[in-house]
DNA sequence: CGGTTATCGTTGCATTTGAAACGAAAGTCA
DNA sequence: TGACTTTCGTTTCAAATGCAACGATAACCG
């Protein structure tokens, strides 16, 4: 009997199937309200939550390869949207923050976004949910034990929140003292 | 307050970056053991199901976008993996299948994919796992009630294989009696 | 100090991507 | 039949992508 291979039972399919009809569903939105792509949007929201970070920081948090991000930041600024400084402490880092008009811009997405984040949550009931959840932390830890995967970035990892927004800036200032 | 976003809590975002990292991985595979490409993986991986279809039938089963399809099966043909044929019955068609040398190669990758789809099986117990595709196919569906979003291919939907591989041959058949 | 190494953000470059357009080949309908 | 529309696979073209290399800066260390 011939090799035969079920593509549509096949997780990492299924996987990419459903995240890039999600992903492709939602970059309607970010084109249609101001023009954004993908990775913009994940700079805005990273910035959302942290004062000001260097390239490098968003880079080990939102999944996206360095020369992206740096990209992406430079359209952004050029939209208004961000601004860049330099940073005297360091002169190899750039400290990127968000503008009053980059406020306004995720003030106009992020409901959006919540909305269909919402409305995927809204499809399964809370303890589905929490399941599913869970699946997708267990595949991460299962990666994580194969030396050929990619490291998870900081941030994708389950108790975040336990370091600061920009370990790059910090450590620069704590130089200074 | 200003406006804060969770990127980490955020359904599309931790789909693509668990999506995205699976297929990294197993892309090393394909590309070690035979360079292949995703998309030509997929091809080869549908062919092994079908005899004989055309690019639109790939095209519509394995999410890939036309032209894609098209630059993958030439690939595949200049390496000796696939054949392409004209249909008589339809000038338009051509009927791709594949080569001895291209069953081989899919004897070489096919128990690679599966040992990876095995290990990630194994990180969670199957009543979870359950759970977790259910999730998938809700979130499917609410999307399939979006009319902004891309409808799901063929070949994603659950009851799949109550059609033939190759509606396009099979009607250019069809037409014939 | 001075030389080496490491890190930062950016850019060059080759490849990949997908939307749109294309020619060729049916299908449709008066 | 003949005009028009539709469908098929391919190609074109502009944009996105990621690896590698770059110049600039800082850290390390004898």
């Amino acid at each position: 009997m011939p090799t035969d291979f079920n593509l549509s039972a096949f997780l990492p399919y299924r996987l990419a199937v459903l995240s890039e009809r999600v992903s492709r569903r939602l970059a309607v939105e970010y084109e249609r309200s101001h023009g954004l792509s993908v990775a913009e949007w994940r700079v805005l929201a990273h910035l959302s939550r942290c004062g000001a970070v260097s390239v490098r920081d968003i880079h080990s948090c939102v999944n996206l390869e360095k020369p992206r991000v740096s990209r992406a930041v430079a359209r952004l600024e050029t939209q208004g949207l961000v601004s860049k400084a330099p940073v005297d402490l360091d002169g190899r880092l750039v400290a990127i923050s968000l503008t009053d008009r980059g406020r306004e811009v995720l003030d106009d997405i992020v409901p959006i976004a919540k909305s269909l984040d919402q409305t995927l949550r809204d499809s399964v009931d809370a303890r589905e949910l929490a399941v599913f959840c869970r699946v997708m932390e267990r595949m991460h830890a299962s990666l994580d034990r194969d030396p050929a995967a990619k490291p998870r970035s900081r941030m994708d990892l389950t108790g975040l929140d336990d370091g600061s927004a920009s370990p790059a800036l910090d450590a620069a200032a704590d130089r200074q003292r």
